[in-house]
DNA sequence: GATTAGCACTCGCTATCTTTGAGTGCTAAC
DNA sequence: GTTAGCACTCAAAGATAGCGAGTGCTAATC
C-alpha cells in the first residue's frame, strides 16, 4: 500500500480541514466540501488505508478522521516544502510590516511587538527571546559564608564579569560544605557557556549524594540559575495568553490550567526555549521531549542581530495549528528583524 | 428593624461560610455548623430581615442567602476593624518573611518575590508595581516632523529628562498639524507630574475635534504613553494568573477569559492601578468604576522606598474573598518591604 | 412577644433514558 | 476499481423524573 496522490490529495484536504473546524471530518463532508472527483465510498476506503498506515485515526467508531502527528510531521515535511507553502499576500506583508515598525525603537521592543503580532495572527500564545550574548564561559563559582544564615553567591566569568548575590539560606551549612558546593559547582561549570549551564540539570547528580549537601544545592541553584539569566540577559515575552479561551483544545478548564501553568513556569519555559536548535523548527506533540508539552506543537525560528546574537520567537498551541501560515508569518518576521538590525545598526534611535 | 448583635453574629457567620465554600448557605446549615443558639426557624426569620436591609441575597427560591457587596463592605469597615482583624501567627509571619528575604537582593525582586508569596498564600491573581519617581512634572510636548511617513516625539521635563522616539506614522500629517498638536499636548499635559498624565484620557478631546487631528493622535498617544511609562520607570509583575483556574467564580470559560483580558491589558490595567489612593484600599464589586472590574474586589496597600517613592501591592479576585486574611498579608508584606528598604539603604547587595 | 416545630412548596442538580444524526464498514452491483 | 445501499455504532442533545437543600408560613410553645 503506498502513498499514491489521490491519498495524499485526500489526507491534506482532511489536514486543511481539521485544522479549521477541530471536527473530526467524514467522507461526506470531505466529497461535498472538496473536489475530489471520487464517491464517498472510495473516500472511505482510502481513509481506511491512511488510517491502517498511521496517518489518521478514530475518536471513536462513528465519528470522523483526525489527522495524527505522523500526518502533520508529513504536512509539514512533505506537502507545505513541496510547492503547497503559504506566501503572504503583499497585503499581509505590508501589515506586518508597518506594525512592526510603527514605532520605530529599540529591539527590545520591536522583540515585543513581533510576540504581539504573532499571536494577533496566529490567535495562538506566541513568545520571543531577546538575543543572548553567549561567547563567554564560566571560569569558577564560589560559595562564601556571610554569617549563620548568609552566603554570597559569586559567579565569575572568562571575560571577568562578575556576579555576586547575597542568599539567605533556609539550611544550615558548614564551611566545609561550601567548599565542596564551591568545588563541585566550578568543577561541573567550568568552560561552559552561560546558556549552557542554565540548561544543565545539576541538582540531579547531588540527588543521590549526602542529603546535606543536596539541600544546601537545592537552596542555592535557583538563585544560581536566576542570576545566569541575568548574565545572559535574555527576557522572555509572551502574548495572547488569553487565546487560549478560543481554541477547542482547551475548552476543557483541566487542560487550560495545565497549559497555563506550563507557561507561567518561566524558567522552565525559558530553559526549553533556549536550548531548542537555531533555524525553522517545528516540533509536534510527544515530539516535545517535555510532558506536559505532549499535546502541543512548537514553532520556533531565530532571529540575528548584527549578524550573530541570537534570538527566538515562535508559538506555542495544539497540534492541530495552520502550520504552513505559522511558519511563514514567523520566517518573515525574523527576516525581517534581522534585516532591520544588520551590523550597519538597524534603526535604533532614542534618546 | 436595626442590625442588632445576633443578626451581625448571623451576617459574619454566612459571610465566613460563604468565603469559604463559594456555596449559597442555608439556615440548617448555618445552625449546624456555628453555635448560634437559636434554631434554624429563627435564623430564617433573622436572614429574611437581613435581605430586606440589603446585606443578603438570594440566587433563587430553593438557594441558601449569599452576603451582598453591602455585606461585604460592612465586614471591611466594621466587623474587621472591630477586633475581628486576622492576626498572622508567628509561624506565618516568619514563614512570609524567609521566603521575601530568602535571596536578598535588589528592590525589584524582592517586590516581585512579594507578588509570588501573595498569591500563593491567598490563592488568588497578585500583582505589585515598582516604585514610581514622581516629583518631576512636563515642561512641553513637541513632535517633530523627519520624513514624510516619520516623526519624532519628544518629551522634556521640568527637571530636564529628555526622551525622543521615533514614530512611524500610518496617516498622513503636515508640518502645521504638528505644530497643533504639539502645542495642544503641551497646553494639556504641562505642568502634570508623569504619573498624572499617564492616567489622563487626553484622546477624547480631540476626538470632537478634526477627523484628521483625532486620528494622528491616537496614531501618537499609545507611543506618548509608554514613553512616560519608561521615564517613570515603573514596571507591573503579575503572579499567580493560573489561580483563576480553581477558583469557581472563574470556572465558566467565558467568564475566566474576560478576567485575563482584563488583566493581560497591561497599560489599561498598570493605569487603574497608578491612580488608586495610597495606604490599603479595598474597592468591592462595583465600587470599582470599571465595568470590567463589577465582579471583581481589589485589594492594594502601598510601600515606600527611601520613605518616599510607592510602590503598589495588591490581589484582585471574585468579591468572594477572605478580606481579613488578605488585608491582613499585603500589609504585613507592604510594611516588610518599606522597613527594609527605608534610608539606610536597606539590604541592598549586588555586583 | 419571641422562639420553634412542622409542613407544603420551590427549584436547581443529577441520573437515566431516548432520540437523532453523522459516520463507518461491509456487501453486492456496476 | 468504483459506487450505491444498508445495517450498525455511538456521542451529543433533549426529555423526564426524583432528590434534597432550602424557603416561608402557620400554629404551637416558652
Amino acid at each position: 500500500m503506498s502513498l499514491n496522490e489521490r491519498k495524499l490529495k485526500i489526507l491534506q484536504a482532511i489536514i486543511g480541514d481539521f485544522v479549521r473546524t477541530a471536527e473530526p471530518v467524514g467522507s461526506r463532508t470531505l466529497s461535498k466540501k472538496y473536489d475530489l472527483g471520487v464517491s464517498p465510498a472510495t473516500i472511505r476506503n482510502e481513509m481506511s488505508d491512511l488510517e491502517d498506515m498511521g496517518f489518521l485515526t478514530h475518536p471513536h467508531t462513528s465519528a470522523g478522521r483526525v489527522p495524527s502527528e505522523k500526518a502533520y510531521r508529513l504536512y509539514v515535511d512533505e506537502i507545505m516544502s513541496g510547492g503547497g507553502k503559504y506566501h503572504l499576500s503583499k497585503d499581509e506583508k505590508d501589515s506586518i510590516a508597518s506594525k512592526l515598525y510603527d514605532n520605530v525603537s529599540e529591539l527590545d521592543k520591536t522583540i515585543e511587538r513581533a510576540a504581539e503580532i504573532l499571536s494577533e495572527i496566529t490567535n495562538l500564545t506566541s513568545f520571543a527571546m531577546t538575543p543572548k550574548q553567549d561567547e563567554d564561559t564560566l571560569r569558577f563559582i564560589n560559595v562564601l559564608p556571610v554569617d549563620e544564615s548568609t552566603v554570597v553567591l559569586m559567579i565569575v566569568s572568562e571575560t571577568g564579569k562578575v556576579s555576586n548575590t547575597a542568599l539567605k539560606l533556609n539550611v544550615p551549612y558548614t564551611d566545609e560544605s561550601l567548599k565542596i558546593l564551591s568545588k563541585t559547582m566550578t568543577f561541573n561549570y567550568q568552560g561552559k557557556t552561560l546558556s549552557q549551564a542554565l540548561t544543565m540539570d545539576i541538582i540531579e547528580s547531588f540527588e543521590s549524594d549526602i542529603e546535606a549537601m543536596s539541600r544546601l544545592a537545592k537552596n542555592i541553584m535557583p538563585n544560581f540559575m536566576r542570576t545566569l539569566e541575568e548574565m545572559l540577559n535574555v527576557r522572555l515575552y509572551m502574548d495572547g495568553l488569553s487565546n487560549i479561551f478560543s481554541i477547542p483544545e482547551y475548552n476543557d478548564l483541566g487542560k487550560a490550567k495545565l497549559f497555563m501553568e506550563m507557561l507561567n513556569k518561566k524558567e522552565d519555559f525559558t530553559k526549553k526555549i533556549i536550548t531548542r536548535e537555531d533555524g525553522l523548527i517545528v516540533t509536534i506533540g510527544t515530539e516535545n521531549a517535555d510532558e506536559n508539552m505532549r499535546e502541543c506543537s512548537l514553532v520556533t525560528a531565530t532571529y540575528h542581530v548584527d549578524g550573530k546574537l541570537v534570538g527566538k520567537l515562535g508559538v506555542i498551541g495544539p497540534t492541530r495549528m495552520k502550520y504552513d501560515q505559522i511558519t511563514s508569518v514567523i520566517e518573515y518576521l525574523t527576516d525581517n528583524i534581522s534585516n532591520a538590525y544588520k551590523l550597519t545598526g538597524g534603526e535604533k534611535e532614542d534618546d
